[in-house]
DNA sequence: TCCTTATTTCAACATCTTTTGAGATATTGA
DNA sequence: TCAATATCTCAAAAGATGTTGAAATAAGGA
């Protein structure tokens, strides 16, 4: 992940409905949830979730499919995880220290 | 780390200069840096800086203190070992698994 | 006290982002 | 083909953010 792709993750994620739709996929899974549910799921219009779900596929951390009349999107979590890295490594430099029992414990949950 | 600390976290990593002051800052270490001397490395005006400058530090993300009649800034590291942590537990749930190789290397080094 | 250096504050402006609602497109089944 | 469902696109309005340059504040030294 370079620096833009960090910027476009990073701007992604500071939106409060975009942020709380990427925990939504992380939890469903790689079988993801069609634009209708995700839009239930927070209460918003289609245009609106439409206008989210985009942003988060232009900056790569989510993916979509069609199936029937649906399109289902689902997490892309490498996207995820060299974000997390890319914070670890390019711009902690190691010394922000998260207690590598945390590390572990999350890495391996 | 909350949910509305993190939407401000990204927030502030989402802008170049504010995600570069950062880089600069945890490389500088615990002394840090003075406002001047971060506006000199980023080539941008006093005001320019000041706004980045408070934005981060509203965030949690630097401090400052002052030393004669300069303002030094600082890296909040235990704020950035935070947010990793959020997108790794609150975000990730585990299953965007940055490799644990990459997450021990990354927090050791 | 006055001058210099370091930084912040402020208001005006420009730019970017988000929301809204209406209409367009795509798919399926009758 | 028509109707129904699911989603997207678009333009306008609203809202938030970033930039600029000038003026204000704060500290130290002559």
């Amino acid at each position: 992940m370079n620096e833009l792709q960090a910027l476009d993750a990073f701007a992604s994620l500071s939106q409060e409905t975009r942020l709380r739709i990427v925990r939504l996929l992380v939890i469903a899974g790689p079988d993801g949830m069609a634009a209708g549910a995700v839009g239930d799921a927070m209460g918003a219009s289609s245009s609106k979730i439409s206008f989210h779900l985009s942003h988060l596929e232009r900056a790569g951390l989510i993916q979509s499919r069609r199936e029937a009349r649906s399109i289902i999107y689902s997490a892309v979590y490498p996207a995820l995880s060299g974000l997390i890295e890319f914070l670890m490594k390019d711009c902690c430099q190691g010394r922000c220290d998260p207690s590598v029992d945390t590390c572990s414990t999350a890495c391996e949950a």
